[in-house]
DNA sequence: TTATATTTGTCAATAGTTGGCAAGTCAGTA
DNA sequence: TACTGACTTGCCAACTATTGACAAATATAA
């Protein structure tokens, strides 16, 4: 599983010496659903990667690439025409621009 | 919501002068089940996207292309991320090989 | 050991999905 | 006006998945 989100909270964490059980609280959960968020056993809500790009001072568009592109991995992982079809998709989104 | 696997199979259906109700007994399913399915309010599991191309006789390849395009759509919909989360998963499936 | 940090396991509650039926619309025909 | 055939809509019970929370296990350091 891909897990680039929970890799990138993790490191703005520890860059910042803050523990689990400091920074769980202000996201409103516990300290082991936060463990597993960076683990990528659970996979945080889409307003919950606003919140930590407020706590750790981090770019929320950078955070937010990184759990869509987590999503996208996850759909498509071990898919043999994954590329055709993130190509399609591509060229759809750029359409409706 | 995307539906390019749900035209396409509707368009196959119809170029083959098939009815829903004979071609969703072969699919194990009923009529207003695969009328959900070529309207995109269902999907079809990956085991029938096969099935399809089978009944069909069109690429497996391409029908599974447009289904698993329909399901990226659907992750990336309206977020303005969805450009820069779809390159950088295309680039790591592309180390992955 | 003891204390602190993190991870693992489990589970009930909740939310989401599935398959199927009954009833509905719509178009064409008599 | 009915009738027929093709398709669609609405609904719902059964099933499946996800959630949040807790206790307990493990790890790390003094």
């Amino acid at each position: 599983m891909a897990n680039q989100f929970g890799d990138r909270i993790r490191q703005l964490r520890e860059k910042q010496n803050l523990l689990l059980r400091q920074v769980a609280p202000q996201l409103e959960m516990d300290t082991p659903m936060l463990s597993k968020i960076e683990r990528g056993e659970r996979t945080a809500k889409k307003e919950q990667v606003l919140q930590f790009a407020k706590l750790y001072k981090a770019e929320h568009d950078e955070l937010l690439t990184l759990w869509l592109a987590d999503q996208l991995y996850n759909v498509i992982e071990g898919e043999p025409m994954a590329d055709e079809a993130l190509k399609s998709v591509s060229k759809k989104i750029k359409k409706s621009k």
